[in-house]
DNA sequence: TTGACGCATGCCCATATAGGCATATGATCG
DNA sequence: CGATCATATGCCTATATGGGCATGCGTCAA
């Protein structure tokens, strides 16, 4: 058997850099093939290859505007991916100092100044 | 040109689903080999070839215990997914509302009950 | 209608996969 | 050393990729 689909799931998808990229790009809003493939110096059937997949995997949407299709981001597609990297989070210690800053700055903003026995 | 190599990077790795059920189940500690093939109704070589993309890509490590070799999660590796993964958070409305209700039950946690003016 | 522009597809190629199977490599024990 | 158990590799196949290039298709203006 081959590899599965680029198409087969979010994961599949996001293997490839540039996919990645033009996900980056449409953050800040809609864009059209021409400009996504100019901004990640692609060919234009480039483009509309990758954002066929990533349509297809629920990633982006399309809207026609006239001549141009603009592509717009669809992040919720990204929440499977996110949820199974979040199983790991725990193995992360940056991950534990972060938030063990996070709730210092809170008890400090609160002007407390208990011990701390935060259990892990 | 074909797909770039799933050794390429963590993406490529776990794009292949059998390989992040080994991830997690390693989640649970070291695993030998056959174990791991076991557990995943996988044939034995199947497993060696998914570990080795895995150990090529720094997600796992190994050691050798007698015949057997354990493999290790070294979480790590996930780390590009997660930061790559975090700039899109702002657009999953749930995330906010999670941090939202961890917020509250800090405060619960202190007994506090002033005005919160959480600012975001 | 005819052009022209913006995208989507089709086709060809080189590459690499996941999987099945056989077998080489390693380590342990008698 | 030789037998055996645990893994790693090699080989073969079917499948699908990403990229280049040409072209089909839809929209809009003259």
């Amino acid at each position: 058997m081959a590899r599965a689909a680029t198409t087969s799931d979010a994961f599949n998808a996001i293997a490839e850099p540039q996919r990645r990229e033009i996900l980056v790009l449409l953050r800040s809003g809609e864009l059209a093939v021409s400009e996504l493939a100019h901004d990640l110096g692609m060919s234009q059937p480039q483009a509309s290859k990758h954002l066929r997949v990533l349509r297809e995997v629920g990633l982006v949407q399309v809207r026609g505007s006239g001549k141009q299709r603009l592509y717009d981001l669809d992040a919720g597609g990204l929440r499977p991916v996110h949820e199974w990297l979040g199983g790991f989070e725990q193995f992360w210690s940056e991950s534990f100092d972060r938030l063990d800053d996070y709730v210092q700055v809170l008890k400090q903003t609160r002007g407390e100044r208990q011990s701390d026995d935060n259990d892990r």
